[in-house]
DNA sequence: CTTCATAGTCAACGTTATAGACTTGTTACC
DNA sequence: GGTAACAAGTCTATAACGTTGACTATGAAG
């Protein structure tokens, strides 16, 4: 089937062609059923811990599970899969409890944004992927159900309640994967901005920039916990505006 | 693509090992500084443009070019080198032009907010490394001075300023860096995940998730505009309420 | 005309994901 | 108990990738 087996096979002659396995340096093979998917995600998830997304590869994965590393395949169908999966766990893990409402809406949504946002940045590196790809399980369709509710007990119409569903769901997920991905930066890089940004500013012809000459922007981390709070509030706060101005479509 | 009569034979062909170049299959050397940055970066460009960013290889790059693959080398140290370069490239494009603020702090803000999500949905397959990876060009300096300068007519304290600015700026880049690669994802993906999540809705029993049920949570998409909007207006209107309270530090 | 730096070329290397063939352990059935 | 079938672990191979170092042609300076 493959054209060039006989150049390749030229190529390589030293090596053994069927028959029994080299005797002294074989390795035992691993026992049946000594894998399966979640052996794996328990891997997977202490190599990334350790050395970061990039250095979750099938030769890791092999090497930390003591097998072959093709033999993944043998429970996931590609890597794809086995990341989908391992996120799947973890959210399962962070908020599989229940959701008790406090009886005030307002509380109940800040507290399971910080609760998902709390998710992103434990787990990091998956951060950017867990926003992108919804996986539709149930622990999923509880927390929308959640703050369906208490939209409704701000007093949203149906109609405005997705629509700031949406926006709360988007901001959760879209600035607790900026601030996460912003950790997992390059230590180095993150400096290297850091310093950057001081000198220029301490630079910057003042008549050029009088604010920025004179701001303490430097002061505040880009990963800040406090900036996702108050945009939260903020939203928090239209919501409540909106609720108190009757059940009516927003603009 | 299978590996035909042509390539094959061209595997197996002879190398040639110094001495004069063969005759027949020895295509033109490109000539003396044909190649230079900013040729490189436009065919980056095109091939992101056409194939993804996962199209941008060193060997794509070699094609477009009509150049031999590692002839790239010569003029950036690495890819991430050439992709922060082609990213300073599309910011010089989309907002090196002055910024003329129109009196009124909200709207001055408002624009650019607009304007910066505009440049990440433009060049949506660049729009994750974007909003990490800041470069501190001049361009960049001046968004911030004139953010600076609208926060300052809005009444804001020094340090206020640089708080929100900081909240303005994550919120843009978050938010539109979502946006963006929600429309990078595969198209079958997205559709996979709407009709996962519209039938579930219309499966999940009443009883338990009696608002999703009744949702029109199909209707709005993940990156319809109107969301990054409304929360756009709530931090301005934080901003707002803010500076009328006076100049004092928020808590 | 020679020298020299440099830009383009090429082959090679080490990784990566993944496919297909091979092997071995387990179970189902006669 | 023997054997057939299947499943799971292994091995080899492949194509694509980023990157390196040696090679070579080119064109400007002397």
């Amino acid at each position: 089937m493959e054209p060039n087996a006989i150049d390749a096979d030229a190529a390589s002659r030293p090596k053994r062609r069927g028959g029994k396995p080299a005797a002294a340096g074989s390795k035992a093979r691993k026992p049946r059923d000594s894998l399966n998917r979640s052996v794996i995600i328990e891997a997977g998830l202490a190599i990334v811990k350790r050395d970061g997304l990039l250095g979750l590869t099938f030769q890791a994965l092999g090497d930390e599970l003591g097998a072959h590393a093709t033999s993944v395949y043998r429970h996931f169908r590609d890597k794809d899969e086995l990341l989908l999966e391992i996120i799947d766990t973890l959210r399962e893990n962070s908020y599989g409890s229940d959701l008790v409402s406090t009886g005030d809406w307002r509380t109940d949504l800040h507290r399971i944004a910080t609760q998902i946002r709390d998710h992103y940045l434990r787990y990091a590196p998956f951060a950017h992927e867990m926003s992108l790809r919804s996986t539709h399980r149930k622990s999923e369709f509880k927390n929308v159900e959640f703050a369906l509710d208490a939209l409704d007990r701000a007093n949203l119409s149906p109609e405005d309640a997705v629509i700031y569903l949406r926006l709360i769901g988007n901001y959760v997920r879209a600035m607790s994967s900026f601030d996460a991905s912003v950790s997992c930066l390059d230590p180095e890089l993150r400096a290297k901005d850091y310093v950057q940004m001081k000198s220029a500013s301490m630079i910057l012809e003042k008549s050029e920039f009088p604010h920025l000459a004179e701001s303490s922007l430097t002061l505040i981390a880009f990963d800040d916990p406090r900036i996702f709070d108050m945009g939260l509030n903020a939203i928090l706060d239209a919501i409540e505006a909106l609720g108190k101005s009757g059940k009516q479509t927003a603009t």
